[in-house]
DNA sequence: TTGACTGTACCGTCTGGACGGTTTATGTGC
DNA sequence: GCACATAAACCGTCCAGACGGTACAGTCAA
């Protein structure tokens, strides 16, 4: 068991996209922040200088989890001699619930200062032109990965309202209609 | 020419809106609000007495192009004989920027106080679902309009990276696979 | 001893909102 | 046609509280 507890910054930023998601990006104070985390105010400046550091913070973080996450399914997939981007799917589905929290960096973010999106910006968008061009029918994957996003963004705003046996049927829809992008 | 100057209330929405976008949910102030529109800040606050009615104000007024764009895409399809997504997908791709725009409601919203987008939520979850079950494949329905989503709501967030041509080449193939709903 | 904090006090600025005053449009009686 | 009344639309200022950030002395485990 290497369930070693999280750093006190992981925990900090836990806490960050916590208060995002229950209060509004515009409650994303740093007092906010140090009481969710349990933490002194103090205790937050600590690791992040100012507030501008702490946003960078979260997107650094969530843009690290995706990668990683992207990296795990194009190995998954090579290993099992499958399409990457069904991988890419099922992970989606799998953790829904996870990926919902994640991206409450990007509200805060885009709140606070939209510049700060920029790196986000450029590593999602070579991210998913790569994996739609490596793929035989590109505009059809890219159909397929917006509406990925429309999902995942969808769940961002609490927009998610798709019923669950209905979002079952979407998720084989999906799987299917990319296996057969690669035909 | 009826093109009579817009109200101030409609002009104070409009630089809401700008004011998000440009700077972000955070730095929309009643203040910020009340530059942008040319106005006073009393000015402001008599059209809104306070800033959730603003916010409020911009939820509605977005609600209510929507609904009046969605009804006038199903009587042109109605009179014409085509599918409703159809005029749907293309009147989203033709007036892209303006809907941009509007959508800073849901933005702004989020970010004072999530609960105000709860109409919004409603509004929206009943109409998706009512288009997609006027459609013989319901499912296929749903993930063209997840699609559309995930253009719209990356516009938000200023992920819309997709290059031109890609996009005209993503527009033709939605309409097509649309169509191919109704066989 | 050091790094990782806690706790408190404080400062300057920003923000929402209340409030009183002023201009403009719309009648209304004569 | 005109003085007057009334209300709607709008302005400018003020204030209490919230917020970001600083400073600093103290705690405590490794």
């Amino acid at each position: 068991m290497t369930a070693h507890k999280p750093s006190t910054r992981d925990t900090i930023l836990d806490a960050a996209e916590t208060v995002v998601g229950r209060d509004g990006a515009r409650r994303l104070t740093i007092d906010a922040v140090a009481a969710e985390a349990c933490v002194s105010k103090g205790g937050v400046l600590y690791h992040f200088p100012n507030k501008i550091a702490l946003l960078k913070g979260m997107v650094e973080r969530m843009m690290a989890d995706v990668s990683q996450d992207f990296a795990n399914c194009e190995a998954a997939a090579h290993a099992a001699g499958e399409p990457p981007l069904v991988h890419v799917f099922n992970a989606m589905f799998d953790r829904h619930d996870a990926r919902k929290a994640l991206s409450m960096a990007l509200l805060a973010a885009s709140a606070e200062h939209p510049d700060l999106l920029d790196p986000a910006r450029d590593f999602l968008s070579s991210t998913f032109q790569r994996l739609s061009d490596d793929t035989p029918d590109p505009i059809g994957a890219r159909l397929l990965l917006l509406a990925m996003d429309g999902l995942k963004l969808s769940a961002l705003l609490g927009f998610d309202t798709i019923p669950e046996n209905q979002l079952t049927q979407i998720r084989d829809r999906l799987v299917r209609l990319t296996h057969e992008l690669y035909q």
